[in-house]
RNA sequence: GGCGAUGUAGCUCAGCUGGUUAGAGCGCACGACUCAUAAUCGUGAGGUCCGCGGUUCAAGUCCGCGCAUCGCUACCA
């Protein structure tokens, strides 16, 4: 029973920002909207699906530096490898806009200008007073008598440069509208935590950089001195793409935003926001998925384990691929991808219950009806039920699409799939070929079978487009099909000519494939990335020496923080240091360490630390600290 | 430290507003069948539903406390 309207569908991923190539990540939440947007479609929704690229900023234009190119030439090349990609995988994208375009950057002044006219912007006076040593703002609470901390001199006023997009004002407003929209931030995991940020001030939003430091970006329209920073660029794109093609009064109401759960802040606090101050209606829903996770780790390049979604495209084919990335992902929570899981998924959904019932539905209407497809007989029991069953999927697979629990959608439809396979087995129809009095038991079986394929095709079209198209085109079936001719069971033309060919889904030889996995090394790491390089001057401004550990106590204030009391020769002299999650203070005393003895003092969460000491870091966080290979006493120099 | 999410069979997960012996798929064991991609169908083994208290005639499902994992957050020199 449809429960909401599904007439109009305007859906978005985030535009992707162009200074890596697209992964995993950027490729789930396209996969994602685009099976989400065929579904509408195939509802006959009027439908409209948004991606893109960012294009802007300091990074690209470092980027661009180091590739010894031009900004606009880096982002037209790594632009359409996101197109490509997207092209190459099939994603059916309506419309990909580009941050660069004038009709986008037309859009992000017009929209600037309305809110700085209206007094939602003001030039930042930000920070005010600067500690000329420390290079830093203080606030008024964190100076002692007036004076910095650090360094006991009196800090100078002074204002950086930055316009504001004044965010707190509309903070209650925002509250108000979540609160009173339950399904605006979805799912609800990710609403309450946009809540918990709305209950402490979320100050204002820095939107502009100064053109004389970052000159790739949009300049401000009433000073030209400034271009936007991300925000104010990036999220309008969903905006103004419907803005410069008159596409506004059609779809905004509709938007629904799709996007991965680091982003939730931006689009769930700033969007808003932003898109009140500029008069503009809400979004429809934000809606939030998971990670794909890797060997319990979030995929990085530092770690090597990105899969990069073409290798499998290659391997396993495009559609079985999305199938994996819809049927084993719970929206909105993490989940676990695993090769293995993958090959399991396509011999046990796709090639054993669907390719299968296909082939052997074709195997048989061959042997025993020519090929030709046969009407049906008077129907059974057996045979209603299988109908209905088939009938009611339509609206039970969409409402859940509308719920964004695709996974059950797709489990759905293969419960039916094993039903139809079930009846097969309890039909028997190759014993109801021996006897020709049951010619018109068989021909209902037979056409019940086909029939079922048929529905489940279209039903599981959205997801995997080309191959549901070749299981109908083995059906007889060329047109184009609708929803409407999910809901019938008696869809096929009877007397028409099945075109049976080649397994739909090849089965995976998942021991070879245990093999290999088990067999694959280490994939390579990305090459690192440096720092500036620094001379051996500079090196020698800093001053490591040894020290041994001769106090420890957890931070009274915080829950990572080790106060650590050192003894560097003569001197003692205590250090706050990050590394309680894998050092707990008894195991640090008696330690010898390194520190950076000349490091300017800091107070951390109210403590003053002395220097740092230096531990390695891998990417999943985890340290070890540096230290001796031969005992040496404190104090003494490392170079 | 604060906030939030998650914790159900070996694995991946369903279990909505509390109600009979807790479910699915995969994997495993045994059996059936032979139309089919060594596919399919049936049967079975396997769970103190993280723990402890509480509310209730009745709790995986509500409440409290705790534990574990993860995330966000608090300027991890």
């Amino acid at each position: 029973m449809p429960t909401t309207p599904r007439d109009v569908f305007y859906a978005t991923t985030p535009i992707f920002y162009v200074n890596a190539d697209p992964h995993i990540g950027h490729a789930y939440t396209t996969i994602l909207v685009d099976v989400a947007a065929r579904y509408h479609r195939l509802a006959g929704d009027d439908t409209y699906f948004l991606t893109g690229t960012d294009e802007h900023g300091e990074k690209i234009q470092k980027a661009a530096d180091a590739a010894g190119t031009t900004p606009q030439a880096y982002v037209d090349r790594v632009s359409e490898t996101f197109k490509s990609t997207w092209d190459k995988m099939g994603i059916s994208y309506d419309a990909f806009i580009r941050t660069t375009e004038s009709r986008h950057q037309q859009v992000v002044q017009d929209i600037l200008q309305r809110v700085y006219d209206q007094g939602d912007i003001i030039y930042g006076e930000y920070g005010g007073l600067y500690c000329v040593k420390c290079e830093r703002y203080y606030t008024e609470k964190e100076l002692e008598g007036g004076l910095c901390p650090q360094h006991e001199i009196e800090p100078e006023y002074r204002s950086e440069a930055n316009y504001f997009f004044r965010m707190e004002k509309y903070r209650p407003w925002l509250k108000d509208a979540i609160e009173s929209q339950p399904d605006l931030i979805r799912p609800e995991g990710y609403r309450n935590e946009v809540l918990a940020m709305l209950r402490e001030p979320i100050g204002d939003l820095s939107i502009s950089r100064p053109r004389a430091r970052v000159p790739w970006g949009i300049p401000l329209p009433w000073d030209s001195d400034h271009v936007t920073y991300v925000w104010f660029d990036a999220l309008l794109n969903y905006y103004s793409e419907l803005e410069s093609k008159g596409l506004v009064d059609r779809y905004w109401r509709h938007a629904q935003h799709f996007i991965a759960k680091d982003i939730v802040k931006p689009h769930g606090v700033f969007w808003p926001t932003m898109l009140k101050a500029a008069g503009l209606p809400l979004f429809k829903h934000l809606n939030v998925h998971g990670y794909w996770l890797s060997d319990e780790r979030k995929m990085s390049k530092s770690l090597g384990n990105v899969i990069r979604p073409l290798d499998l495209h290659d391997r396993y084919g495009n559609d079985a691929f999305r199938y994996y990335l819809m049927r084993d992902m719970t929206f909105g929570l993490d989940a676990s991808f695993h090769e293995l899981g993958l090959a399991e998924r396509i011999n046990a959904d796709l090639a054993n219950d669907l390719g299968n019932l296909l082939n052997r539905t074709l195997g048989m209407l061959g042997k025993y009806r020519g090929g030709v497809v046969p009407a049906f007989g008077p129907l059974d029991a057996d045979t209603q039920a299988l109908s209905d069953r088939f009938t009611a999927l339509p609206d039970e697979v969409l409402d859940l699409v509308e719920e964004l629990q695709f996974d059950r959608a797709l489990d759905r439809v293969m419960e039916g799939v094993r039903e139809a396979n079930r009846y097969v087995s309890e039909k028997k129809p190759w014993e109801l070929a021996k006897d020709d009095a049951k010619a018109d038991e068989l021909d209902t079986v037979l056409r019940a079978c086909l029939e079922a394929l048929r529905v489940a095709s279209i039903l599981l079209e959205p997801v995997m487009p080309e191959k549901m198209q070749a299981l109908r085109t083995q059906l007889g079936v060329t047109s184009d099909v609708t929803l409407e001719d999910a809901r019938r069971f008696d869809g096929l033309q009877g007397g028409s000519q099945a075109q049976p060919g080649e397994p739909l889904f090849p089965r995976v030889d998942l021991d070879a494939l245990k093999e290999s996995l088990a067999g694959d090394t280490e994939a390579p790491a990305e090459a690192l990335e440096h720092k500036d390089t620094v001379t051996i001057d500079d090196f020698a401004k800093l001053e490591f020496r040894v020290a041994e550990v001769v106090a420890a106590e957890d931070h009274p204030k915080a829950d990572r923080l080790l106060v650590l009391t050192l003894q560097v020769g003569p001197e003692t002299r205590t250090v706050v240091s990050g590394i309680k999650p894998h050092y707990t203070a008894d195991t640090m005393v008696g330690k010898k360490v390194i520190v950076v003895a000349n490091l300017a003092p800091a107070k951390l969460r109210g403590i003053e630390s002395q220097g740092m000491i230096l531990a390695a870091e891998d990417a999943d966080g985890k340290l070890s600290l540096a230290g001796l290979d031969v005992d040496l006493p404190s104090g003494s120099e490392v170079r």
